[in-house]
DNA sequence: CGGAGCGGGATTTTT
DNA sequence: TCCCGCTCCG
């Protein structure tokens, strides 16, 4: 243990991140004897870090789930105890397994790790996300599951024209059954290690009459025809691989001395069971795993994840201990009080208390505005006001439930030039013309890539429509062999008419041709000569829409971003699995992102808009998974409140526009559940007040026996109880608000109204509930009739 | 092949 | 209301 430490160097303070400012509990706080004796030899990498997280370090062997909340210092831990495995030289770096969900959080690790060590860690060969692991395995056992090593990785636009292909082949209509859906049931399957042979009879019926299983099983036959798999098959076909040879298992549950995995709450079955295979003595015992995660943050149960995971660990890994980080290091008291009052509203969970040497700090604010466009006003008033304070603006965000609720923020930043900056927008890989001179350089590389292929036979236009992509599937399929094969034989014959036959010959001469050059020719180089040469920039030098410029802007970044990868091969593996693109700015700027995004990141300031019943807990969370999406919208929220470090704020509004409507709205139940002592109640001038809102709301309780008897809840059940969201009156304690008359409406044509937001005005139309009035004040309007009165 | 016009849908997102 | 994707027609 001591003879390797002259090589590593002190922890470096964790830059932005989870950093753990302060001084440094020494041993003494710990206690003990045994523990000052431990502190006296300690390592400098264990420097820092307080009594619990040392222990989450040092117990290094079985299984250990570590519960570490919001801002407890996570990925220090999940970094020091890899730095300590290796400075101990329990396991070289070959010998670590260490998983994350996203190449940011394998990023971030494996700098980290580079840090504390004082060495680079490309020893670190198995420090990835799920997929980009199981890609490894998956390539090096290729053909256990009927694939050959160089086998191509979908994306979801690639599955989704694949499965249309095949709901269309079947005659089945795909606007009754849309290959979005299936894409959506069959990921679905695979999240849960079901291959198609084990999917349950009643939700294979659910998709087209009872066809789902079947078109599932077509689809995975059609993949191993394209030598494709897709993201689940990832996990999937791994897994499969490791049940069905127990040599290759046995192979790495000898290899993988220790096992770590990060967000262990965010697993879904398929990683559970490889976890579990992977993580297996050969004797059977569990082996060294460490599972890091925080069942509070679990967001992401609507796409497989699932908390149980995290809550059967202990029955899952028997003998496991069970560490809780609980001492938070990023947030003012107030603010953690009043997240851990919200949360404590959830019934299942396992329970942590957070707490906090830091000052009390700011009360957490809450704030009403008249609608959703002066709710925008006032949060872009106040951020003027803290950058005239000198706060930064990097350190203040504005996370929102969904994401339209962005549209009036960046149209509100645009007015006052305030410059912002949007998380997790579509993304650059994403986009279609990126997309487009990937399956370019797809086709060059594999020319069996069939969807890369199909993509771009006809674009730009080349007179190859649909006729002469039939007659080309027909022969594929007929002949099993891939679409540019087909092609290379078609065009010999007189099958196609000469015109589309000259055509395709002339593209397949073209990807012959930079095939070649590839040989020759670095990838950099040789990119933007296929776009040129194919016409593909041309096209866009001709386009005159508005976004042309960028579009061709990001194709030279494109070229640019493959700079760093030795080939063409190694640059498209890379872009298949990691969909981001590193973009270097440096200009302070607001962010502005769903609270989903802002998972694992903090800011001074955070302003948390739109706490408002329907839309946060959003009613479909509600309507879909009743009270488990209730405690995820919950645990959202507390996402939300817990990335602030010195200041949150949140917000509602009266009145928003929903699908082009105005509609009145109540306080989130959310608000109730927040600690009186730790809230101020901000006077926003013009309309607080109006709901009778105030510290009443509040939870002056300190414990509650049910969280389920608050006002939100009990409101909540009236509302389900009475049916249809719409058809049941809205109450705010007690008061009629708001009421629809779902079918005929009590208003006629012509008749004189007021409405709470546009003041008086004369029916024009009526369509159901929903009015067209022409107001006095701002002209005509289509409103819901429900916010109008007589007059 | 390309543009207009229509209907349906409108949480959250990674790989 | 607004946006996307598909269909239909010239």
């Amino acid at each position: 243990m001591t003879a390797r430490n002259a090589s590593y160097q002190p922890p470096q303070p964790a830059e932005g991140g989870s950093a753990q400012g302060g001084t440094a509990p020494s041993g003494i706080i710990e206690g003990g004897i045994a523990a000052r004796a431990r502190a006296a030899a300690a390592p400098p990498y264990l420097d820092g870090l307080n009594a619990e997280q040392r222990e989450a370090v040092e117990t290094t062997d079985g299984p250990v789930l570590v519960l570490a909340g919001a801002g407890t210092g996570k990925t220090r831990v999940l970094t020091t105890r890899i730095a300590h495995i290796l400075a101990t030289g329990r396991a070289r770096p070959g010998q670590i397994l260490a998983v994350t969900f996203t190449n940011k959080a394998a990023r971030e690790m494996r700098s980290r790790i580079g840090a504390l060590i004082g060495q680079s860690v490309e020893g670190m060969a198995w420090l990835g996300t799920f997929h980009s692991i199981g890609v490894k395995i998956l390539r090096t056992h290729a053909e256990l599951a009927g694939l050959k090593r160089d086998f191509t990785i979908l994306d979801t636009d690639d599955q989704i024209r694949l499965l249309k292909q095949i709901i269309q082949a079947e005659n089945i209509d795909d606007k009754r059954w849309p290959a979005r859906q299936l894409a959506a049931h069959i990921d679905g399957w695979k999240n849960r290690g079901l291959t198609p042979d084990k999917v349950p009879q009643g939700e294979a019926y659910a998709f087209a009459n009872g066809r789902g299983g079947e078109l599932y099983k077509m689809y995975q036959e059609r993949l191993r025809i394209l030598n494709a798999v897709d993201f689940g098959d990832l996990l999937l076909e791994t897994l499969d691989v490791l049940r069905k040879h127990p040599d290759v298992l046995e192979d790495y549950q000898r290899r993988f001395r220790y096992v770590l995995v990060d967000e262990y709450q965010d697993t879904n079955v398929v990683q559970y069971l490889w976890l579990r295979l992977l993580a297996r003595r050969e004797d059977g015992a569990p082996g060294n795993i460490c599972c890091v995660g925080d069942d509070d943050q679990s967001i992401y149960g609507w796409r497989g994840a699932d908390v149980d995971n995290i809550l059967r660990f202990e029955k899952d890994f028997p003998g496991s201990k069970v560490i809780r980080l609980e001492r938070n290091y990023r947030s003012k008291a107030h603010i953690l009080a009043a997240a851990s009052h919200l949360i404590a509203h959830n019934e299942g969970r396992l329970g942590k208390t957070l707490h906090t040497e830091d000052e009390d700090g700011e009360k957490v604010a809450v704030a009403c505005a008249w609608d959703s466009e002066e709710e925008a006003r006032q949060i872009g008033e106040e951020i003027e006001r803290l950058q005239r304070k000198g706060e930064s603006l990097d350190q203040i965000a504005i996370l929102v439930r969904a994401s339209f609720q962005m549209r009036e923020f960046e149209d509100r930043f645009v007015t006052l030039g305030l410059p912002y900056r949007v998380i997790g927008g579509p993304r650059f890989y994403e986009r279609a013309e990126i997309r487009d001179a990937l399956a370019y350089f797809r086709v060059v590389v594999q020319p069996a890539d069939d969807l890369a292929f199909e993509r771009i036979v006809n674009l730009p236009r080349r007179g190859l429509g649909d006729a002469t992509l039939k007659i080309l599937h027909a022969y594929a399929r007929h002949h099993s062999v891939p679409l540019t094969q087909a092609a290379a034989v078609l065009v010999e014959t007189e099958e196609l008419k000469p015109k589309p036959r000259t055509a395709l010959r002339q593209v397949l001469e073209m990807f012959e041709r930079w095939r070649g050059e590839l040989e020759t020719t670095a990838h950099t180089e040789l990119a933007p000569v296929i776009l040129d040469e194919s016409g593909y920039t041309r096209m866009w030098l001709d386009d005159k829409s508005p976004d042309a410029p960028g579009r061709l802007e990001n194709l030279k970044e494109l070229v640019r971003s493959m700079e760093p990868y030795e080939s063409m091969t190694g640059f498209l593996e890379h872009v298949s699995l990691v969909m981001d693109a590193e973009s270097g700015e440096q200009e302070e700027k607001v962010s502005l992102m769903t609270l989903h995004s802002a998972k694992g990141l903090e800011f001074d300031t955070v302003f948390l808009p739109g706490w408002e019943e329907g839309l946060f807990p959003h009613q479909r969370a509600l309507d879909e998974s009743g009270k488990s999406g209730l405690e995820e919208e919950r645990r959202l929220a507390y996402v939300g409140i817990t990335r602030a470090r010195q200041r949150a704020r949140i917000w509602f509004a009266s009145n928003r526009r929903i699908h082009g409507l105005w509609q009145s709205s109540i306080p989130s139940r959310f608000l109730d559940e927040l600690p009186a002592s730790s809230v101020d109640v901000v006077e926003t001038g013009s309309v607080s007040g109006n709901w009778g809102y105030g510290a009443s709301r509040f939870d002056n309780r300190e414990t509650f026996s049910s969280p389920y008897d608050t006002p939100g809840w009990q409101r909540a059940q009236g509302r389900k109880a009475s049916g249809a969201r719409t058809s049941a009156p809205r109450l705010i304690e007690g008061e009629v608000i708001a009421r629809s008359s779902g079918t005929a409406s009590a208003f006629a044509k012509g008749e004189r109204v007021f409405h709470q937001k546009f003041g008086y005005g004369r029916v024009t139309a009526i369509e159901g509930n929903k009015l067209t009035v022409d107001f006095e004040t701002s002209g005509p309007k289509r409103v819901i009739d429900s916010f109008l009165e007589k007059h």
